[in-house]
DNA sequence: CCAATAAGGTAAACTGTTTAACCTGATTGT
DNA sequence: ACAATCAGGTTAAACAGTTTACCTTATTGG
């Protein structure tokens, strides 16, 4: 059918006239009208290599600190992509390499939960550590419809990142599964899935639960609430069990379900206190809610710690400067977000196999918590 | 020299036994072994191409939507993707086509400073935002290293993003200008640089002021502090300017530099109080500051609000949560930084020109400000 | 003294898309 | 009836790097 070979389509972006391409002096000197200039070809590896004397390969070995090459060739490299100012494109080194190098943060989706100095935390830690790692960070927060479509394993299909840490997630979010099924690098901060063969990077929750409880039998609080958060987080059943281990009766009465929020803080406070009029005490299981129970006490006249302690957790940064200052454990979000930041680039490169971090905790002492008053 | 040609290196990945590729069925269902299987070869654009029995280039439209396509096709291609669970790889897309459907977002390096609800709630709205228009989110910290090494021009040059967003700078901040010199997209968030020509959002801080001036007049307020944020910042000169216009005296001394911290907050309050013991209210540059002033009052057991009222700015979400609640003006924080990304990405589509966008703030009412005290 | 090995570099295939240019058959205009 | 236009594809170059297999020399060993 076709003995004469069709004419070929000709290259795409190179008029036939500009056989030489422009000098590296003009790449490295933009024109300075500031203007709308047409995009001026970025320098590209076959520039630097023709200007070299070298290959293309010799020069992406430099880039790459390969040992094969001499230390001569490499200064004669070294020296035109000074020159020129070449910076390797990112997105080709990725499409050519295995890695984009960059991480996913998945968040859940409550409103504006980047406002919520618990995540910001967390995430000024992975960033910080993301970047001197030399990888950037993305943020995606998980709706409802992200996860139906199946959006979280896109990230690894359509090589959007090399790894994820999820921070906020619970129980119920059982597509947090997929990631290890489907053998993609992923660490769970705060959260734990003993059930799920997940890698994870968790604070001290006990101790610091324990250290609270310690604190305020030793402050002679006797009849102590507790506002949790929601059940299926497992810190949150931790600080649950050391409460209950602590109390003498396992009177259900003393708890109340907070939301994490200091919205459902205040309600919880106001259910425990109408239950109890005698408390003395109340533990909460962070300091959003602890922030609601000091309010729901100021509204109803009752005086901190005067009257009623206040313990809160986490020790978020403003928790030293609201009226009366609280009385906190402090959990290293900082350092959680760092550390399991650090150990998902070693998953990433195969370095690690199951990743399994506790970070201590401690109390803050500060105004809110006080000696259990005299029963009259 | 050569007259026989160099035996061609053999293609790089492809085994000659194995000319027929695995079928798709077998890479819908990866192998079901949870172990360290070797990573099954993604199913591409050629796969499908060859199953739907067109071209790589028509299976390109279809999945772009081109009109060039019939309905026929498109379905039978369709079909295939559908089956196959086919994405294409992001990477390539990038390298291939015009951008990287990549945001950055840039922060100044204060310690933590995701943990601040005003970086939060920006970057809350920008986030939700960006994902709504298929973008992609990178946040960026602006340590001085990274300004010294030209690093945010990288984020261009090496093609990690199609535009940025800057958040929390001040004037002296003079990397910003680079942006705009090179021509790269950049919408700066609450801050102003009109002689830098440069794109903003920013809140409208002067009617906000304004509102609060007028408010605390109204209460009877005469003697008024007023903690600013740092002048190097244009929205904090907006409010002292209008601080300024309101009040009768042109008296220095009713002012004090907070630094937009807790801490200097305190420290600004302590400063005011002294010089002015007859000091009815404070108006605080940002709630933070306001808080850090509460704070310094409840410690020279001063109550707020029967003794002097606080006013703060910004709205941030536990300032209705603290005790007193704070009366303050609300900004829009997360509409405009989702205004700003969706302003953002026009520009990066060239369908934009000068962005300079203002949105409006409101007084919010709550506990810390009453009427001015008799003097006595 | 010659084969074996190592060192240093190169050519070209490869990554997985998009797109410009070309092609073919059908429809339309004159 | 024949050229022009159009609709709907196809081909292969291009994007900008990395990597494999190979090719020279120079060095070493027996």
């Amino acid at each position: 059918m076709s003995e004469t070979p069709p004419a070929r389509p000709g290259p795409r972006r190179q008029p036939p006239s500009a056989s030489v391409r422009r000098s590296l002096k003009s790449a490295t000197t933009p024109p300075l009208a500031g203007g709308a200039t047409k995009p001026a070809k970025r320098v590209g590896i076959r520039e630097i290599a023709r200007e070299a004397g070298v290959s293309t390969a010799t020069v992406s070995m430099v880039l790459n600190d390969n040992p094969k090459i001499t230390e001569a060739t490499r200064q004669k490299v070294r020296t035109v992509i000074d020159r020129a100012g070449y910076q390797p494109n990112r997105i080709a080194q990725s499409l050519s390499g295995k890695y984009t190098r960059v991480l996913g943060v998945l968040l859940p989706t409550l409103r504006h939960a980047l406002a919520d100095p618990y995540f910001g935390e967390l995430i000024s830690g992975i960033c910080d550590r993301a970047a001197r790692l030399g990888h950037k960070v993305t943020l995606e927060s998980a709706k409802p419809d992200f996860i139906r479509e199946k959006r979280h394993l896109e990230l690894f299909d359509r090589r959007f990142v090399d790894g994820v840490l999820c921070i906020g997630f619970n129980d119920r979010h059982v597509f947090l599964k997929d990631f290890a099924k489907a053998g993609h690098p992923m660490i769970v901060v705060n959260n734990q899935f003993d059930a799920w063969n997940v890698d994870q990077v968790v604070c001290d929750y006990r101790s610091g639960a324990d250290q609270v409880m310690t604190y305020l039998q030793q402050l002679g609080h006797e009849k102590i609430g507790l506002i949790h958060g929601s059940p299926d987080v497992f810190t949150s059943r931790v600080v649950v069990e050391v409460f209950r281990q602590r109390m003498a009766s396992l009177d259900e009465s003393y708890l109340a379900d907070g939301h994490f929020t200091e919205e459902h803080g205040i309600a919880a406070a106001a259910e425990l206190l109408d239950r109890h009029p005698d408390l003395t005490a109340i533990f909460a299981g962070n300091d959003k809610m602890a922030l609601g129970a000091i309010r729901c006490l100021a509204q109803r006249g009752v005086r901190v710690p005067n009257e009623v302690s206040v313990v809160g957790f986490d020790d978020i940064p403003y928790s030293r400067y609201v009226t009366p200052a609280l009385t906190t454990v402090h959990l290293p979000f900082y350092e959680a977000g760092n550390l399991a930041c650090e150990k998902l680039v070693q998953r990433i490169r195969g370095q690690d196999h199951r990743v399994n971090e506790t970070l201590s905790t401690h109390l803050v002492l500060r105004e809110s918590t006080g000696l259990a008053p005299r029963p009259t």
